[in-house]
DNA sequence: TTGTAGGCGTTATCAT
DNA sequence: ATGATAACGCCTACAA
């Protein structure tokens, strides 16, 4: 008779049961018993089936789906001293990028016969300690971080645990903590330099680092940062918005630097949306992209090929960082030997939100002189 | 000596281990030892601190903390039968819909003291049921699931195992799971009739309703169908473009669409993702909107809001749906009585991508007759 | 108020 | 090849 069926069900006592299954869980005993063999063999035929003689297995294997029995993993866990079981802490999953690496990764470990907890730190490292020690105390074997702005708590932690750790989404191990991702500096600075190319001398910059742990974008401000110092053309402090992650933020953003500087001709957001937020601005103003104003991203969200004109950006390997972070940790706890860290190549995207500046002081440097 | 300064640690021996924790786990023998105690007061101390005497349960604090001892949540859910743990899983994370909806179940059941494993099935109910199983072998005390779209084979499985479940994004409960979430085919319907309202009576629908298990879009496409039907007005097979949850379909049914009805006036998508594909192929082929076509999304995504013009749309309450499935759970596990389903109410949002038709051969009914 | 002891379900060791 | 048994760490009757 179905549980689900009827709200009241009035076979035992009318009180809550606040705790415990229902129905006695069907357990390898009972498997034993009903295939009159002992509870040993049946626990075999579940894990060495090639040391149970055929026709014996066939018969246990009969009753336990007969019974369909599933093992308990508490008690398999307890034994075994491990839970088959990863964590993750993201900051957030509204971010596509994060949501998109979550959905790889939980693919992955499936195979393998993990399962993910998932937790969220909404970019503060208090919380992010919390849910690592909640996620500790239930005895994950290997857990997954983002960035490398950890506090030493936490890395004390980890360390007590004795969990394998890897970091996702920047390519530099900090702390010990091996990572796997891209070169974030690396990748503006290319995009900064192609700018400059272009002939562009009047540069701004919209990076989402008003979040303390957010050392993806700190780095990516420093990309575009050395670039232009590198050709004679830092930028000043009025050239750097600060944003958090949002769309809206990306908009305002985009009006007070063109507020403060009106003759601007390229802008670097260390992130997609705040790209976007920016076009979506630049269009409401009448600013011309990229005759007027060339725009850059950094992410390759799925939009951003979609956008008016489509958007310049860098193309980040989510999936990829994902699996990556999987199996890296899968073989941690196998303990086999392993890369410190693993540097993931990203693509940087050229579409059509950049172009040369409308008048620019100082022409591209090419054979021929401009007419 | 951390564990992860150097690849190759060289005090025990140099084979790898392929199972089960470093240091051996401090446990509560260990903790009564150094207190001199028992195991089971320092188990009180832990989980009815209020039973034991002051002093003596501050020392054995102290000691706790010295040791720094956590419990063993394998023990501790072999012991009590319950993992403390939630299942959910949604058909993908790319969807920011869903994204939003997990994060918040997450936040909700990490404030009463679960975690929660996510899993994701790709819109295919094999996987699906493979996810579950694997779920539900872990113990977990709960599951959620999105829509009502299940097979036969997962409802048994959910109700042999007793596990308390909730379907989300849905208001009606099917096959006695309850629900939570809004009531999809009315919004749509009261969005079609909003466009009727404004005179239009040349419709098309771009649903993504390829998943079979998508009841959530099917039952939008319904609700538009139905609203024009009573109005006299019902859908042609042609008027209606099949589509995944991706932006690029977006685009293409769009094309298609006014390729078989270019006199097309007001285009109803069940999907914000779809919506803006839509508007941008609309703006790419130079289709005015809303002056020459109307477009309508769901979800209010984001980026909706963003749009030029700003996507009207309907607005899914995730976060409170995953709240709620939260609370419902937590509730269900304790054994408090139960609503059978939970409706939210779901909210129209008028922006700018929808006005009366250029020409309305039927106009709006309005007091004045139109000039 | 605190201690002693048995058992939760599984698996590995040892014996047959 | 199969069976008996002990132990994983914790919790809770029950005894003191």
């Amino acid at each position: 008779m179905p549980l689900t069926e009827r709200p009241d069900r009035m076979d035992k006592k009318p009180t809550i049961e606040p705790k415990g299954r229902q129905q006695p869980r069907v357990k390898i005993e009972d498997v034993a018993r009903k295939a009159n063999v002992s509870p040993a063999t049946v626990s075999r035929v579940l894990n060495h089936p090639e040391i149970v003689r055929p026709e014996l297995r066939d018969k246990v294997m009969r009753h336990i789906t007969d019974l369909s029995y599933t093992r308990d993993s508490a008690a398999r866990a307890l034994k075994s001293g491990r839970m088959r079981t990863i964590g993750v802490i993201v900051p957030t999953l509204a971010l596509g990028i994060f949501a998109e690496g979550v959905e790889a990764l939980q693919n992955r470990l499936s195979e393998s016969g993990y399962t993910l907890f998932i937790a969220n730190s909404q970019y503060d490292q208090r919380r992010e300690l919390q849910e690592l020690q909640s996620l500790i105390e239930r005895g994950i074997d290997g857990i997954v971080l983002v960035g490398g702005s950890h506090g030493r708590e936490l890395r004390a932690l980890i360390e007590q645990a004795g969990v394998p750790v890897i970091t996702t989404y920047v390519s530099k191990a900090v702390g010990g903590i091996p990572a796997i991702g891209i070169d974030n500096e690396r990748a503006t600075r290319e995009m900064t330099e192609y700018l400059l190319r272009l002939g562009h001398v009047r540069f701004g910059a919209i990076a989402n680092v008003v979040a303390a742990s957010n050392d993806r974008s700190r780095a990516r401000l420093e990309g575009i940062q050395r670039a232009l110092s590198d050709a004679g053309l830092p930028l000043r402090p009025t050239q750097i918005i600060k944003a958090d992650y949002s769309l809206a933020q990306g908009r305002s953003a985009l009006r007070q630097l063109l507020t403060d500087h009106p003759d601007t001709t390229a802008v670097i957001c260390t992130t997609d949306t705040l790209a976007i937020g920016a076009m979506a601005e630049a269009r409401k103003i009448g600013v011309a992209v990229p005759a007027t104003l060339s725009i850059t991203g950094f992410d390759d969200v799925e939009l951003a090929a979609q956008m008016d004109p489509p958007l310049t950006t860098v193309s980040v390997p989510a999936a990829e960082i994902g699996r990556g972070a999987a199996d890296y940790l899968i073989n941690a706890i196998a303990g086999s030997p392993l890369p410190r860290s693993v540097l993931l190549p990203y693509r940087l995207v050229m579409r059509s939100s950049t172009g040369p500046p409308r008048s620019s002081e100082r022409p591209p440097r090419r054979r021929r002189s401009p007419g």
